[in-house]
DNA sequence: CTTTTACATCAATATATCTTGATATAAAAG
DNA sequence: CTTTTATATCAAGATATATTGATGTAAAAG
């Protein structure tokens, strides 16, 4: 039960269903990719990133002063459907602006 | 957007949860059935079956002075991945204590 | 070593959601 | 017609979640 709400919860909120559909298409990418894309707080991302990955949905690799974050790979069966759906949304998400040069 | 995240809206909530999970145990139920089962109050029920109604998840039948909730038919194929997943929960359910008087 | 950069986390406030008790409504019973 | 029953809805308070700004930390740059 508690894994379960912890992953619709996950998904409640427009903002996180953004970011998982932005990281979805592009990729692995770091916070202030985010950041710069939508014009949010570090702070704000942060936190939001942090709740997708402790739903499962996202994985973190940390390498020097960046955390890249991406798609959890595998996904169950549950969160991959959800990924599914959310792919489905006509979302307008912004370009990823790459500001930082973390880039590897 | 706003039809995705009503829907796991409506699943982000353990009473919702259970109370969904019971009436695909036991097809048919009226809120009195509910609310003797788990021993909930009347206006909770019946807030919680609203959402789950309005979410996708359930149908009404009104035949005289009771409302019968059901699983509603055809769910499409999100909805019906969730309720799978919650089938899958270990959840302990009540009984259904059958005290209304409105079984047809 | 000091400063800067990328990120995480905390505290305060704002906003949304849940629970309860009270009230409303409509059907059935008396 | 009045009362009872099943259900819906509303208002108030409690709880949870989101946003922001401030602070902490670790790696890299200067």
């Amino acid at each position: 039960m508690d894994v379960f709400l912890k992953t619709v919860g996950a998904l409640n909120d427009e903002t996180r269903i953004q970011i998982l559909a932005f990281i979805a298409r592009h990729g692995e990418v770091c916070v202030c990719d985010i950041e710069s894309s939508f014009t949010m707080i570090q702070s704000r991302v942060s936190r939001h990133l942090k709740i997708l990955k402790d739903a499962g949905f996202l994985k973190v690799d940390r390498r020097g002063k960046w955390a890249y974050y991406a798609i959890r790979s595998p996904l169950d069966r549950f969160r991959l459907v959800c990924l599914e759906e959310i792919g489905y949304l006509e979302l307008n998400l912004p370009q990823n602006s790459f500001t930082c040069k973390g880039i590897s």
